[in-house]
DNA sequence: ATTATCTATAGATCTATAGATAATGC
DNA sequence: ATTATCTATAGATCTATAGATAATGC
């Protein structure tokens, strides 16, 4: 919702039509994912954002800021769709295949490959401890399911993190061949997701059925 | 090989004890990987490497030209193994394996986590296009052994993008817990990438048992 | 003489703040 | 009066070059 009050920019209106915040908030996701954190200037973002420089600082403290709560934005559908799923009495396999369905899902909407803010080096900061925070809450919530799907226990950490790493390989293959990826991927990878868990492909188109009931609709709109 | 000529250091000796361009070669690994490209200014890679600033320029025409040879550095030996494989005659899910379990050892190794160079946003840039040229071509290694293991035409491309996930989610795994990374995992990943593609769980070990000849023995010293 | 380093620095850029300006709201 | 933007800029930092320096080699 675009203030009433303030002089008016002089680069013409709201790239996003919802207000100089979210323009901000737009302009970091597109930057960030593909030209990087350290690489995107102040500058650049105001721009893309089409404001001046120095108007980001009426909106946000500073660069990190704006990465922080893109971050945030990014984890939290994914964590709230792991709590419920968590707390379900569903089979195990159905809902971890809810959970990388839904997840792939996320990593595959919206307008910018939002997932690759997760791989910035730069989060590796004290001022990012928030998200991975809920990050290491999303990542406990998949070996709570894997191990669930009874995967022996000495093998849950290896087994849950080859699972994440399936869901997560969604993202570099939307950077480098984003044609690649379509309305079953995410099917393919949670099927694939109860295969590494050791279920028989009988088992699995079951479970699979469940899941799909489980996961969420398609989020109607975000970006 | 430490040159004899020139002015000496100020800061000491070099701390590789290969000569400086060694030492700015290492110093790119570790900031890179930790800090970020965009994030890293000259000043910064000299100091760890132990010289002044412009010192780097006699070495090398910039940052860029450091990261370029660090990430062939990194593809090549993938690479090389790549094209062994996939020019052999023994069956293909024993060389897909090969490929995988020779890959994770080689994002596993060395002092630095090389392999999170890929995951840089800055990497899209004319500058490193050698690079990609090496990469696609990996890639497609990896689309002709899972092709050759028997996946239906219409699924190689989906089933090698799980199966290059599957691998690189080693270099993820590593920066966020790499207590958890042993001398197993390479059997791991590359056990499930035959999963992937579809074998039954008593074919995979055989083909197992094969690939594991066939990868190289882990390289003696890289570092 | 040759070489690799150094010091010094120009010029560009970047961050963050101060204060002016141009709108709306009361 | 309040607000969001703007212009202007200080101070820091960053990149890349010029030229001095301190070693070895011949």
């Amino acid at each position: 919702m675009p203030r009433r009050t303030g002089r008016p920019r002089t680069a013409g209106a709201s790239p996003t039509g919802r207000g100089t915040r979210e323009d901000i908030l737009h302009a970091g996701a597109r930057l960030f994912c593909t030209v990087g954190y350290g690489s995107t200037s102040t500058h650049a973002l105001a721009e893309v954002a089409g404001v001046r420089q120095a108007t980001l600082y009426h909106h946000f403290p500073g660069k990190h800021a704006v990465l922080l709560e893109l971050l945030l934005g990014t984890v939290q559908p994914s964590l709230d769709a792991a709590r419920a799923l968590l707390a379900g009495d569903e089979p195990a396999p159905a809902r971890l295949w809810a959970l990388c369905a839904g997840d792939v899902r996320l990593l595959r909407a919206g307008e910018d490959n939002l997932g690759a803010l997760y791989l910035l080096p730069e989060l590796d900061d004290e001022r990012f401890a928030p998200f991975h925070d809920r990050r290491a809450e999303l990542e406990a919530a998949y070996r709570a399911l894997v191990a669930a799907c009874g995967v022996p226990a000495d093998d849950v950490v290896r087994t849950a993190a080859l699972v994440l790493g399936l869901v997560e390989s969604v993202i570099l293959q939307r950077r480098r061949a984003p044609g690649t990826l379509d309305d079953r991927t995410a099917d393919v990878v949670a099927d694939a997701a109860l295969a590494l868990v050791g279920l028989e492909p009988a088992h699995r188109a079951a479970h699979a059925g469940t899941g799909r009931r489980l996961a969420a609709p398609a989020p109607a709109a975000a970006d």
